[in-house]
DNA sequence: TGTGATCTAGGACTTCTGTCCAATATGTTG
DNA sequence: CAACATATTGGACAGAAGTCCTAGATCACA
């Protein structure tokens, strides 16, 4: 939330207002993912915003709170993304699950997330409420996850389907240094989509609750290759 | 490297000074780990290493050359990790893939890896001598992975194998937010591990490339749930 | 022991950054 | 139009940070 000087009354109804905060929030967004976080500085975002720095602390009278409402609506971005693919309900379980999976991955190699969301994530290590802004979507996509493997494994716990939610989200969100924007492994991310998929949907599809546990090791497991 | 003022001469190979440069490097890190990449100042280090700003830039010169040890002298400690997990030679290739599984995700926990890699990560983004480092920490990692994969599929291309190793090695990384040291999720770690080590194994076993090249749907493969 | 090499302390200097303010401009509304 | 709310400018200010320098302390060795 913005915090006004003591003496100014909050004015963001007014419609000039609002746009000057929208391109605020837009040219902070934009310094943090091309030049990142050490260059996010109020000089930056008010050059790119084409206003003064003063006229900037019109608006956000400190720099956390600009940091605050930058996360807040970049995050909040996501979250509508992410409901809106989540909500379809045409196609059969498996089928959101593969799609939910590759809309991820998909959104990896977006130039706005490969350079938000390291920025984030280092920013969570030392902020507490980037920590919790970071908490918040992906409990969201693991939500999501979670919901579409309760119906192709109704038989498992709650715990454990929200365990493979986790392990899926985390997975995908790791290929985001490689496969992402201008990344070096960046002409492989459709064939990394297509071993996520697999290896994901297959994973949902196989695993029980004693391997979660640990009652099985892997390496021993007896089943072998490819059925081509 | 180490750049001296133009009128001293390097001075490396002194006990001292050999001495004060370690102690620089690890005041560096706990710094980076502790406060993060933005409160890695030359004032903040000098005082963890016990010394004074005028003393430090006698060693480092400027805070570039500082950065660039501090990244290649950390990851040059992982790099000897790995070599020493990957060099095992007594088990199959499937425990020992699961063993490397394990021990990348166990790694994780540690505070320092915790802490280290999302910095390197959003460093990485906009300074291309941490993009160069990071790269080469993971290339060793995804050798490793190849080498192990490559003794399990021998019936697949190099490039399909790399690949695996891609995904997998990424994968493995991004649990680090949810699972690392103090993170929100830290309690699962075990039984991500658990998951890991079966998700990666079947994956490396029963992938096959026409998967990879996305000539079949992973929805519509016929096989189902688990065999307890 | 003395002398040159190495190291250390303390501070100076400049630039950058967050914050703040007074004056002026712009817009709105009775 | 007049009066008031809102927005904008330009600059001031203090503190932080990177860099640099000089004087002196410490050390190794002839």
């Amino acid at each position: 939330m913005r915090k006004l000087r003591p003496q100014k009354r909050d004015n963001s109804a007014s419609p000039r207002g609002q746009i000057a905060v929208a391109s605020i929030l837009t040219a902070a967004r934009d310094v943090l993912i091309d030049e990142g976080y050490p260059r996010l500085t109020m000089r930056n975002v008010a050059d790119r915003a084409k206003m003064t720095v003063g006229n900037l602390s019109y608006y956000y009278a400190n720099k956390e709170d600009l940091l605050h409402d930058l996360l807040e609506a970049v995050i909040q971005g996501y979250v509508e993304d992410f409901d809106r693919i989540a909500g379809d309900k045409e196609r059969s379980p498996d089928e959101r699950l593969e799609e939910m999976i590759r809309f991820v991955v998909g959104d990896l190699a977006t130039k706005e997330t490969t350079g938000f969301f390291p920025a984030l994530w280092a920013l969570a290590s030392h902020d507490d409420f980037a920590a919790k802004e970071m908490s918040s979507i992906y409990e969201v996509e693991r939500n999501a996850f979670a919901r579409v493997i309760a119906e192709i494994r109704p038989d498992l716990q709650k715990k454990d389907r929200d365990l493979l939610a986790l392990f899926i989200s985390a997975s995908i969100e790791g290929q985001t240094m490689f496969i992402g924007y201008r990344r070096e492994k960046a002409a492989t991310g459709p064939m990394i989509a297509n071993v996520a998929a697999y290896s994901f949907l297959s994973l949902v599809r196989t695993i029980d609750a004693a391997t979660i546990r640990g009652l099985k090791v892997a390496a021993r497991t007896s089943e072998r290759r490819a059925a081509s």
